[in-house]
DNA sequence: TTGTACGCGTTATCAT
DNA sequence: ATGATAACGCGTACAA
């Protein structure tokens, strides 16, 4: 059986294409009597109607790119992914998740975006751009929206969260709490400056300085590799703790860029005997599941809902209307759990 | 300025329309000196083939579905996409994820994914079939490879992993270890059977009986709703554990459905001020992050290679090939960890 | 409200 | 190896 085509339904609904096209669309200016025939004959025939022809024939491709920074499996990627989707399969959107490694397969992907005509808006999730970027998404001819990037330049709509704001609420939460030094421990930055993980780092500089912390009170420990194998991540660990512990008189108050990545500091001090809040007091960022777990204190933020939102702006773009927000700042808030407390006496 | 067609780029180049396409699919039959006369001219009108318009004449779409059962916001479902992404991709087809929650939103997908000729083959994850459903797939006219279900009917290829001797071996562990007493806890199982929940719970009824386990020495809980969100986690456990605890004589051997849910089961036993392996042994099974910080003996499966394998094997039947292997089962391996031990005194 | 007819940008068949 | 041309299946002015 081949299949059905428009014409086909047509001939079966005695109506022109045209009615048929606009009947099961429904679109205005079909009479309800016609649109029944045209739809019980559609269902007959077993047909819908085909997507790469209403593209060619309309330009719209009914399906957005959603780029993220880094691999699809991690918590935040895949929660944004389902955020995006949530909102746009309903509205019979494909949403298309894509992502790159490094600058190189960046600058390939922007180029080729345009030209491709497979996509009628872009998501673009943690990145960090140079100028030269913000160049490159004006020119991509369709709307782009930003999730989590540090600056607005280049987008025509944005959501993200506050980092600085929450992460001043954590320097301050670990300085109320009498910790005289403290520490910042994050994941590995990349040269290329693909990845937004800076932001957090610049944040809590910045933040430790305004809470009144000196420089020699304040200890940052970056990863020295990109390996997020959840073996290295260990190795990864152990290195930072020992940094850690090396200080002349280690920092007692420590904040991890990420959830996972603060679990697997959390889980090497644990290793040499240590205990939050009793020796240290530790929290992360995310609140993602395993901070449940660990009944680790954190700075809350919800992927999916930024993806609803992220999308839901590229919605509002695509009818060609103005987001009820163009560039959307909400709060990360602390959540206290069992990990933070007095600093241990004496320090 | 407009967008450059591919008679632009034939105009350009000196040829006509059919060689430009071509030479740009790196067809065979295209002199050198052509080839690379055209792929200059479309280098220099920016120029890249239009995706629908191909799909439109060609009939192939590029693009491959990947229906995951439940969010993709979990880490075997972000990872699955990962996997089948890695491959995907380099071989010019789009990864188009979806999801549905239901058998009626499953249903109709079913109806609908044939007529809308939007994609080239399908994955499907995890899902649980009755004999209605292999009808289905079979009727879909296209490739369509399993991942991770428990039957083999319907599908034109799969890879899954050996859930019944996983578990096998899971028991024999406990065993071996002195628990007299044994259970297994688990997921919502919802009635429409959707989701492929129930094949370990099943495994884990033949495994115990096969290993000498009497009925009494065996306790089935599963939780007895579907709200998976990590607030409600902890909440279903605590229930879970009440139930546990209150036997006439607890279990001092549990296995998990998953990762995740045995470590929210964990987490609340600890809150009980029971310790493992003192107290009780306690494994999962996926080996996913969260065992790795709680130290969680576990059995370890590799869903991004699962993801590949799938993809792989869509790329063998799109090509009309036959897969190396056509339906293959891998095995998960015991990873012995912390959290497994002899069984207490006494039990 | 409905129909006519053209165009969307490729691929594929058949010549040459 | 290359060129002409007919599909591919729909959207959309424009006309009726």
């Amino acid at each position: 059986m081949a299949r059905a085509t428009i014409s086909d339904v047509a001939a079966a609904a005695g109506v022109s294409q045209a009615t048929v096209s606009r009947a099961l669309r429904g679109s205005a200016n079909v009479s309800p009597a016609t649109r029944a025939k045209v739809e019980q004959a559609a269902e007959s025939l077993n047909f819908t109607l085909s997507k790469s022809a209403s593209t060619l024939a309309s330009g719209r491709t009914m399906r957005v790119l959603l780029l993220v920074s880094g691999p699809l499996n991690t918590w935040f990627n895949a929660s944004v992914l389902q955020g995006v989707y949530d909102v746009l399969a309903p509205e019979g959107y494909d949403t298309i998740p894509a992502f790159v490694t490094n600058r190189e397969q960046l600058d390939r992907f922007f180029r080729d975006l345009p030209r491709d005509r497979n996509a009628d808006a872009i998501i673009i999730t943690s990145f960090e751009f140079d100028t030269a970027l913000h160049d490159q998404l004006s020119a991509l001819g369709m709307p782009v929206v930003g999730l989590n990037s540090p600056s607005t330049a280049g987008f025509d709509a944005s959501i993200g969260i506050d980092n600085a704001a929450a992460i001043t609420s954590g320097v301050q939460l670990l300085r109320s709490l009498g910790h005289r030094r403290i520490a910042f421990v994050h994941d590995y930055i990349p040269h290329d400056m693909v990845y937004g993980t800076s932001t957090r780092v610049a944040a809590f500089r910045t933040a430790a300085a305004q809470a009144g912390y000196g420089d020699d009170d304040i200890v940052m420990i970056g990863a020295d590799h990109h390996d997020t194998t959840p073996a290295m991540l260990d190795v990864t660990a152990a290195g930072i703790v020992a940094r850690l512990l090396s200080c002349e008189q280690h920092p007692t108050g420590i904040m991890g860029e990420t959830d996972e990545f603060t679990a697997a500091v959390y889980k090497e001090l644990r290793r040499q005997h240590l205990a939050a809040p009793r020796d240290f007091s530790i929290m992360g960022f995310d609140d993602a599941p395993v901070s449940r777990t660990l009944d680790l204190t954190t700075l809350h933020q919800n992927p999916v809902e930024l993806g609803n939102a992220a999308a839901r702006k590229v919605l509002a773009l695509l009818r060609g209307e103005a987001p009820e927000q163009t560039h959307e700042l909400v709060p990360a808030t602390l959540v206290l759990r069992e990990t933070t407390g007095r600093a241990p006496n004496g320090r």
